[in-house]
DNA sequence: GTGAGTTGCTGAAAGGTTTCAAGAAGATTG
DNA sequence: CAATCTTCTTGAAACCTTTCAGCAACTCAC
């Protein structure tokens, strides 16, 4: 990588402790300095209407005088509960599941509980890493977007405690809830907006076919296709080996590089990172987008409206999406009646630039 | 929000258990079921090699049929050590933190530990939630981009035990390595940029001035000027409330509503966000870019180069930032000798169509 | 066949918190 | 003033793991 140097690592300031000993004073201390029992401290912490104003007082000041800190270790090996939520990301450098994720942390936030974010990164071993790793936390649910949604790990952490809500996908083994947008709907509107502009050839461009929303795009596309009476082979697929703006690159090499007269007229991509990398290469080889080649995208990510050629999209509600499956997540692990549901939301197409040329 | 409703919540699965208790068998069940005791569990866990092949075997099989999950929780507190890093971002929306978490992931992979992100969101309240939240964790370290370089929270942390790196801000109060790319010399860049192409008044757009980067961006703006010997009001201060797409897109509102002979020639916004927010508002809005209004970036984000204008901006070692901060942080946390550093990189302008016009 | 060295396993203690039954002190009632 | 309630506080047990000194059994050399 031809990145910057560091341009000094000079002057620093190496001052103070090195390797700093843990020095945390504990319940112990307070007791002691406060001149009350463990007890006591203890509920200051949870229970403070139990205790009377002059002694909470006296623990609160020496809390603060000695540095007390709460080891959440401890408190949650007695008291067995987590006060987090974890969202397993498939992509985090994706706008779209930044968005899912915010949705989320409103749901928590109004609940009382953090989230920690984790990135699998469309990788199936650093997303079975971090399943292991969040059951062993004991953290009180696990929202995820699984890369492999029939992963043994995933269905067994529900029956070992860890509530489980699978997010932008459906899946229905009866172990977890799921919210999910239609994807195949998605993929059918896709398709028949760029039917009905009379594109004949239509390239679907995504992958790897392990992740499901791209399996459940194209099968929407296929099924357009069908209902309009048109071959299948019509959808010509370029398979991509993820789903960011570099593949997107790529697959624009691949296509711009075929002969005009083979080459599709229209493409519909898995998602906006996709669509946003094929058009950026499509027009720094010369394409013009719409009228050489109509691009539709998935997602609409705040990105799409500012491209170069504003992206015709498929929207998804996004931060509702994340809030429902908090708010499932929480019902399950609050709720002695709860029963799993399945969620789906209709996605609905925003027609832009990229297909229908100026208006 | 006038997003979808929710297409069905029909058939649903409530098939099995309802609200699931924990019934994880420990190291005892798992010691009483393989006929050892618990001492040679906890070695087949942790030193599985002083233990023989056949008592080790014998274990992992009790450990697999009763499906045991390590409390992690019960470790920490005895062993004292946790295996997480932590990083706060400012903005998890940005694909400019996204990418230094990608480097911090990269470096936390490469020691064995895994990393939970955090998102402050630029707000100070869950900035210091989160602080406190990671402390009482005890997490090995927390990276940090803080929204408020003084707070006192950020200061106690190291002092306390747990090592922090600020990422993306230098601070030199002796209790933190910093990691940062040079904001001042960044601005500079920009005006000199703007300067030398002959714009005379130009915006400066980004805000709040509590965040660090905005501000010294804001002071490489003006030192640009200065050098050059203009009088400092030709830098014209339009201030955001955060630095997200839409609020560029106010402040091209803004800006479009000046008459045109008021109106700045150029803008330099805080980072790429902001520019694209404002690329498009005023794009929509009629005004011509560069012709009309030059726009200047800062951070290089994917999506600048396939912008409607490609953007010119500012770019910096996003990756290898996130890599060199994790990596002092686990320099702090493994070496007695650790000394506390600054590293700062150096920014490159990269130059395009929103101020260069077509080549 | 004795003593020293290995190898593998054991059992109790420790880590910091929460919980809970029970006690102490003070207030209220008849 | 005894009896009953309240209001606060207490101390020990429990949560699940890791650690470590020590023990048993075996091997090896002389």
């Amino acid at each position: 990588m031809p990145d910057s140097a560091p341009e000094s690592l000079p002057s620093g300031g190496g001052k103070r402790r090195k390797a700093a000993k843990r020095h945390t004073a504990g319940v112990k201390a307070v007791a002691a300095a406060a001149g009350v029992s463990l007890g006591t401290v203890s509920n200051v912490l949870n229970r403070p209407e139990v205790v009377s104003p002059l002694t909470r007082a006296k623990v609160e000041a020496a809390m603060a005088s000695l540095g007390f800190v709460r080891n959440e270790s401890a408190r949650q090996l007695r008291a067995g509960s987590s006060r987090i939520l974890a969202y397993l990301m498939l992509d985090a450098g994706n706008p779209f599941f930044t968005d899912v994720a915010k949705g989320v942390e409103e749901a928590a936030q109004a609940a009382g509980l953090s989230v920690f974010l984790c990135n699998s990164n469309e990788d199936a071993d650093r997303e079975a890493d971090y399943l292991d790793l969040l059951e062993q936390q004991r953290v009180q649910g696990v929202l995820i977007t699984p890369i492999d949604q029939n992963s043994s790990r995933l269905r067994k952490l529900p029956s070992r405690g860890t509530p489980v809500v699978v997010v932008d996908r459906n899946i229905d083994d009866g172990e977890h809830c799921s919210v999910a947008v239609n994807d195949i709907l998605g993929g059918e509107l896709a398709i028949a907006h760029l039917l009905e502009l009379g594109h004949e050839r239509i390239a679907y461009v995504g992958g790897p076919n392990t992740i499901g929303q791209v399996v459940d795009r194209r099968d929407g596309a296929r099924r357009a296709l069908r209902k309009a009476g048109k071959p299948p082979e019509n959808l010509i697929e370029l398979t991509t080996g993820a789903l960011t703006v570099a593949e997107g690159r790529g697959a624009g090499q691949r296509l711009a590089g075929l002969p005009a007269a083979r080459r599709p007229t229209a493409a519909f991509c898995a998602n906006d990172l996709l669509a946003l990398g094929l058009l950026q290469q499509c027009v720094s080889l010369g394409l013009r987008v719409p009228e050489d080649l109509a691009i539709v995208g998935y997602d609409d990510i705040e990105f799409a409206a500012a491209a170069a050629v504003p992206l015709t999209s498929v929207r998804q509600p996004r931060q509702l999406l994340g809030r429902t499956a908090a708010e499932l997540l929480l019902d399950e692990s609050s709720n002695p009646d709860h029963e799993h549901q399945r969620v789906t939301f209709t996605p609905e197409l925003v027609v832009r630039t990229s297909t229908r040329g100026t208006l």
